[in-house]
DNA sequence: ATAGTTGCAAACGTTTTGCAATGGG
DNA sequence: CCCATTGCAAAACGTTTGCAACTAT
């Protein structure tokens, strides 16, 4: 019901990290805590220039690698394009890309996991993580 | 037997893109039928510069793009760093990783790959490519 | 002959870094 | 108070491009 259930899952990720509280860092995961999306880091930036403009570059881009290398960020290069970025702490998922707009989706199928789970036993292993992405141009 | 097998793959690579046969591209391609690793654009430029030292950068980017373009290259992004080229002539297939001791195991599940056209379908997209890595750890 | 290809160098987009000033714990 | 953090600007990195000279067909 509160907002600040969003400020303090900010705050949190900041925590996480061991990363001090700072205004620029306070938007910058904000920001990440809000997104719906995968935005880059300059998309990052941009949002979190909303409600603090005087954040630089060189902040995002230093906040964004130590919550990553904490592993409180997942990154994506989604082939030779800038690294996208998402909060770690949400339900697996996988990526659909459409190669011409960037445009990316998010899918789960049970059946490929399953089948993924089967393959991997049948070389005597079993999954610690995955990754599958699809590069997609819309049908004809 | 002899040599003049690479030799021709090189060129059959060229060929086979539409490009015109010289001698830059030509120990490009070269440097690619004989990779046995997946080199980046910069160890293919030094690779083919021991054939033809006089090959500009340009030329490297150049002729990796217009392979890769017309399907002839598979290209890797492994995280961030650089694009890594491998020809695409050998059949397609998905990667295991042990995580524990690295090793690369390659499988293919034509399964996996019909749900995934299933899925793409689903969103009205049709798969161009797509990168599936399963990371394992040996079963107990 | 002429369209495709080349090397050079400059530009590009993304990310990193050196530094002096600032500010959080 | 002290060290982490900041903004700025410049550099680093991989890659692309404009251009005039060259070359395969």
């Amino acid at each position: 019901m509160s907002d600040r259930v969003d400020s303090d899952e900010a705050d949190a990720l900041l925590k996480a990290a061991g990363l001090r509280i700072t205004k620029p860092r306070r938007a910058i995961a904000r920001v990440l805590a809000d997104a719906h999306d995968h935005p880059d880091a300059e998309q990052v930036l941009a949002r979190a220039r909303e409600h603090d403009p005087s954040i630089s570059q060189a902040t995002a881009y230093r906040t964004l690698a130590a919550l990553a290398e904490k592993g409180l960020l997942r990154t994506h290069t989604f082939d030779g394009s800038a690294t996208r970025f998402e909060v770690a702490n949400r339900p697996h998922h996988d990526h659909l890309i459409d190669v011409e707009t960037g445009e990316v989706r998010e899918f789960v199928s049970g059946e490929i996991e399953r089948l993924q789970r089967r393959v991997a036993k049948e070389h005597g292993y079993e999954i610690i993580a995955h990754r599958l992405e699809l590069y997609c141009r819309k049908a004809g």
